[in-house]
DNA sequence: TTACATTGATAAGATTTTCTGATGATAAAC
DNA sequence: GTTTATCATCAGAAAATCTTATCAATGTAA
């Protein structure tokens, strides 16, 4: 019965993953000797070396690759077990870690906090804002307990609840206010300004226009919408925006908006979570008051 | 990240299966008070009740069974880490805890261990003498590393590796020394004297009599083979020994000793331990050390 | 080469956690 | 009604863990 303790684990795990003794610390919200003594201290409790330090980089052992394989899975068990302990209790109460795209977390998140607070002063949402595959990762390995993204998300191992459909709305200089909406045909000889390799948005507007990925155009990159929108109002180019974007994106800035004639592009929101998470009731009801918010 | 640690799992565990505080304060070799105070931590971490407290007897809720699986799984795995760390140094060392048949372990044991002292220093044999259904149960369940009992085991997770082979030799009062050796049928028309119920010797024994044990005999069943020995001395039956029992159960007995002609009863002692043990090249060393020791 | 910056280890003292032993409360058993 | 068994509570002691300050080693830049 070997000495080791879940704190270890935990410093381990932060020490593997950002390979740096200062940084993990912070991870862990502790002091850096702090971090190093109990690493120390799980080193001799199992009488191995699990990191190699060099001189400006600290990185794992085989073995310690091997067993920070094993302490990840458990450090999801005991997460489990604490989920499981809190679904016993029915009620939407406690901290959920939420994943959400960034095309749609700064529009839908402030509403629907709003909207949580009152209603359930004990729920803790936690944030994270990042691209997909991201998200889908960080969900599959527990550190998420589920993801606000676009539809379909195809993993077998998620359950997927559908929040609210989106339109795609085209995004003009206001010199080319009264010009006519440009067809699919018309949008790909436009300049086309798009978010950064990696958003689902991306991919949807490309796909919507339909232009491979591989041959690349001459498109400028941008990092949020919001700098897009800007772009266009200095008359670099055109883009799209999803509708729910809209109000908050072209309040300030001087653009032009029209919408595509029907069918006009769109795309599903929903959230996804493990189907074996012991939430799953109470990310359902979490999934139905985000619906609700949206509508 | 919920705030459990895995001493708090390991009193948990210690109380699901005794069912008791005092008992579980015991077996973590620590106080009762230190006990009750760890798992109303937990309860109070994970938020609800783990144990129905009723005035004669400590049980376990439905989420606390459903909890105690977890629990016990991570506490393995937690350990398979320890083996893991430790199997990286292919040397015999550390603690091997070891189950032993009651029929071999009062005669191979003590040889094996002298054995092992010398040699290995660093060695720390931990034994456990029960049946072998418990063997195999508490092996599968990752409290035993191995175990030393009659071949085959027949169990698929488990690897078997044989030690020695060992004749079945009557025992009968020095009245009847001179005696021929009975045939299989004539030892079925004496009053043959066997451990009791769930020993393996026993079934080994009747197997070879071709005694179902559905038909009961008049038999007394003992509850170590000396028992048994001093009680054939007595001239109240016989009984049959394993040959490595001989030399010390017949050394101050007033006994006579018979071989069967060939072919003799026998059994195989084997080894056997979970195949997935990261301990595995440990363990078939020490079952060729104890092999060269029973030879 | 020297000064400097970065990074992990070490040390000392403070803080927090955990444990023990004594005692209390409750309910069953005699 | 007393005794017994059992778990909870309390106070103080012991152990662990943490923080701040500092050191040592290594690489980088002047």
């Amino acid at each position: 019965m070997i000495n080791v303790t879940l704190k270890q684990f935990r410093y381990f795990d932060a020490l593997a993953r950002t390979g740096h003794f200062g940084r993990a610390a912070d991870a862990c919200a502790i002091s850096q000797p702090a971090l190093s003594m109990q690493i120390k201290e799980l080193e001799d409790a199992l009488g191995t070396q699990l990191f190699e330090r060099s001189a400006r980089s600290v990185h794992l052992t085989p073995l310690g690759e091997d067993l920070a394989a094993r302490v990840r899975e458990i450090l999801r068990a005991v997460d489990e077990i604490g989920d499981l302990a809190r679904a016993d209790d029915e009620r939407l109460v406690g901290r959920f870690r939420i994943g959400v795209i960034p095309t749609v977390a700064p529009y839908l998140i402030p509403r629907v906090m709003q909207g949580l607070a009152a209603d359930h002063p004990d729920l803790d949402i936690y944030i994270r804002e990042t691209v997909t595959p991201k998200l889908i990762g960080e969900l599959s390995e527990g550190r998420l307990d589920a993801a606000i993204l676009a539809l379909p998300a195809s993993e077998p191992g998620l359950s997927e609840e559908a929040l609210f459909d989106e339109d795609f709305v085209l995004i003009r200089p206001t010199t080319e206010a009264s010009a006519p909406v440009p067809s699919k045909e018309g949008l790909r000889t436009m300049r086309l300004l798009l978010l950064e390799e990696g958003h689902c948005f991306r991919d949807q507007a490309l796909s919507f226009c339909d232009i491979r990925t591989a041959q690349p155009r001459e498109m400028l990159d941008g990092s949020s919408l919001s700098t897009l929108v800007q772009m266009v109002s200095v008359g670099i180019g055109v883009t799209l925006l999803p509708e729910m974007a809209l109000a908050v994106e072209t309040r300030s800035a001087d653009v032009a908006v029209q919408r595509f004639p029907k069918p006009q592009p769109s795309r599903t929101i929903g959230m996804v979570w493990r189907k074996s998470s012991p939430l799953t009731s109470q990310l359902r009801q979490l999934a139905d008051l985000v619906k609700a918010t949206a509508a």
